[in-house]
DNA sequence: CCTATTTCATAATCTAGCTTATTTTTTGTT
DNA sequence: AACAAAAAATAAGCTAGATTATGAAATAGG
């Protein structure tokens, strides 16, 4: 059942005994969504934070001049959110819209709050994986700044080898922070090679 | 004291009773490091997790060209290391480097365990610590991504009035992703307006 | 199965920011 | 105070990547 991936899941960074297991299980319930739908709109309050069972959630920002930024894809076995929307209950930056039908779970502060108190090691499993977001965002800051785009685009390929398949390229280019068109002409290069 | 500095600061994110207290205060020292001191250099594991009472430290990676990216500036009352060796024990990615005399907390994974352990509320005090640092992490991407060098720069001056004066231009043009040439030419072009 | 809408490829032109080089200013050391 | 070394300013020429434009190929919906 869809809710021990999520049991599996927590289990690879704490030690969970049954109660907690059964707590756990308790109070979580999966959700779908839609193709196209939004978690979140940017200029909304984000409500929840979500762990994906299925499918693909993409993060992205739209800028002043009407340009899109995706900050990240979220697929099977990974979170995604606004956190500091979420966090702040301000405004969100980004929109999180399904790319494909998804099947997750939603976390909002209550449940949150509910969960650490019932399952105070929970503080420490959400710890590791803020700590481990973190790094790769630095890491990804770094990249932006010191690879050139056909880099980037390797290690994109390299880190989420099915994700090219899955999503448009446009979606890919504005992960990289480059245009749709010079990603073409980057993979027209490679090709060619 | 310095160290009630730090206390003060954990109270901010989570409420400490009095024993609490007293045993985070009973297990932490300040130590100092001269200016140009690394905590850490690229290659090398990274032991701690520094928390600064005075000074500032400069995170930065330099690449396969020679090229420095500075990933951080840490100054008072905020937190420094490569998370990612410090996490993993691997090979670091960052230099971390004192560039004025530093007075810090230093701790290492013992120490950080033994906290944890003792104080379990800490857990959740360095899990919103790394989400707050995730968040701005994120913004930086787009940012970097959305706005021109001289509209970051403008950013970096609102977001961190002091610094400008504290760290060598070279530093701050490594943070905004740009060469330290161009910065001056915004800064010539800022002047003359 | 057909049409409309997205998505992708390719190419010419253009620009923000890089490189390289030289000069001036600031900082640190004896 | 004097010298050396690091940092900053300025400027000319150069590229990575943007913009604009056009056509071809996929997808999706009816």
């Amino acid at each position: 059942m869809s809710k021990d991936i999520f049991l599996a899941y927590i289990k690879k960074h704490i030690d969970l005994n049954e109660a907690e297991e059964s707590i756990i299980l308790s109070k979580i319930k999966e959700r779908k969504y839609l193709k196209n739908q939004f978690l979140v709109q940017q200029g909304d309050v984000c409500r929840y934070v979500v762990f994906i069972f299925t499918g693909c959630v993409r993060s992205y920002h739209v800028d002043d001049d009407g340009n899109e930024h995706t900050v990240s894809f979220s697929i099977e076995n990974w979170w995604s959110s606004d956190m500091g929307s979420f966090i702040t209950q301000k405004p969100a930056d980004y929109n999180v819209q399904c790319i494909e039908p998804t099947s997750l779970i939603q976390f909002d502060s209550a449940l949150m709050e509910e969960l650490f108190e019932t399952v105070p090691k929970l503080e420490r499993f959400f710890r590791i994986i803020s700590q481990n977001a973190l790094v790769s965002a630095q890491r990804r800051v770094v990249n932006t700044f010191s690879k050139t785009a056909r880099e980037r685009f390797e290690i994109f390929r390299e880190d989420y080898p099915e994700l090219e398949q899955r999503v448009p390229q446009y979606m890919i280019a504005s992960y990289l922070g480059v245009t749709k068109e010079f990603l073409s002409k980057i993979k027209g290069q490679i090709a060619r090679e």
